[in-house]
DNA sequence: ATTATCTATAGATCTATAGATAATGC
DNA sequence: ATTATCTATAGATCTATAGATAATGC
């Protein structure tokens, strides 16, 4: 886990007058939120106390609790930042484009990229979701409403569509759609969880294949009967 | 999380001697790791106290200490229990038929099956696994060398002897073996994490399924070209 | 004057241990 | 006699608060 690097002004020897850089208090918070975040997304919601965050962020407990009335309320913070700063319209205004098109490829690695990204650059957040999944902290839920569901929606009513256009073969939707956000979302966790060593396949290349097996399947003859 | 019914020989009263049953020492060794794995499954290794597993297993925390010298000897003592009673080898003997008979459809679904059916018959295990890889345990890395490896490779030689034999096309096999096991192993973790309210899929019919997907993909046109 | 920050500490909880007690097996 | 279990408690750590202090903005 990173440190933040505030640590300012200690001359030498541990003064009695051990002073901080004074900053405002909409900048301390966020620069706060910024660290529990970090430190939440590594070890959990029970796994990080007040004091490392107030550590990594260079400032007293006291501190941190005249910000947060409690360590939950910074955990909930948390949760409102990031839905404030990840828009979902554009992604789903991408697939609705090349859905007019019918163009499934390019539906399917938008969905694969705009689920991805979402955790590529900001790698943390997938740790946070499922240690917040696994503690059953509200934070799992009101993401899977805000950021998963819809998406899936869109997904699910494309597939339906080229179904009944007779272009999709009659496997049932639910199963379907599970499998390609499967194929997504476990690649994206794999590389959370366990990190660069898993690196073999680049994002990029899983989003290509995983549309190619998810549209055309591995075998070479094309079935006989259905 | 349910509470161990142990709760022995309490005559009304909160007497103050409240002695509980007196068992062997081997037998409230393994009571002991039971009730721990359950409390470690549920809320981590850091969200759950001794004193809960005390609690759970209807005796004082200074006994858990008698029997484990530390918190984290007995979380350790729940991978071997682990180990010891999955074994591998079956499901791989299985997965070798299938494989001498060149039967992709019933080689892929005993492989998911003999994954998903690990975690069914062991909801809890699945729930340990994660929380032990978001902390960092050693059980986590134990349980993919032990467990997940053999079966993975496994996959990954079929495929590529398939691919040899110009029975499947030309995907990258990583790509492909990800692929699948993401379908697999994602629907477990939904389940094990969200629960019966994403049983809108059963087991049966997920194996049919993304088996059928990963061998057909979804476009009713055979490809041209390729 | 305002407010960001600190020192000091309360009270709860957590892991772990020492030493006493009582149930079982011989 | 052996050993499973308990009572009691130490010492560490954790969340949270009260009240003091010092840096900034007017």
């Amino acid at each position: 886990m990173r440190e933040a690097s505030v640590q300012v002004s200690n001359t030498s020897i541990q003064s009695s007058t051990d002073q901080r850089q004074r900053v405002s208090s909409h900048i301390r918070r966020s620069q706060i939120v910024g660290v529990a975040r970090s430190a939440f997304a590594a070890k959990g919601f029970r796994g990080t106390t007040t004091k490392e965050i107030a550590a990594a962020a260079g400032v007293t407990e006291a501190l941190v609790f005249q910000h947060f009335a409690s360590k939950q309320d910074l955990y909930d913070s948390i949760l409102e930042a990031k839905a404030v700063e990840t828009p979902i319209e554009p992604v789903l205004a991408a697939l609705r484009e090349h859905a007019a098109r019918r163009d499934d490829r390019a539906f399917l690695e938008e969905y694969a990229r705009g689920t991805l990204s979402r955790y590529s650059a900001d790698s943390e957040f997938l740790r946070l979701v499922l240690f917040s999944a696994l503690e059953g902290h509200e934070l799992a839920q009101a993401f899977r409403r805000q950021l998963v569901q819809p998406l899936r929606a869109e997904l699910r009513k494309y597939f339906l569509l080229r179904q009944r256009e007779g272009a999709f073969r009659k496997v049932p939707a639910v199963a379907a759609v599970r499998g390609f956000i499967g194929m997504i979302t476990h690649y994206a966790i794999v590389k959370a969880v366990f990190g660069a060593a898993e690196a073999e396949l680049t994002e990029a290349h899983a989003i290509r294949q995983f549309t190619s097996l998810f549209l055309e399947g591995v075998l070479e003859q094309p079935r006989e009967g259905a």
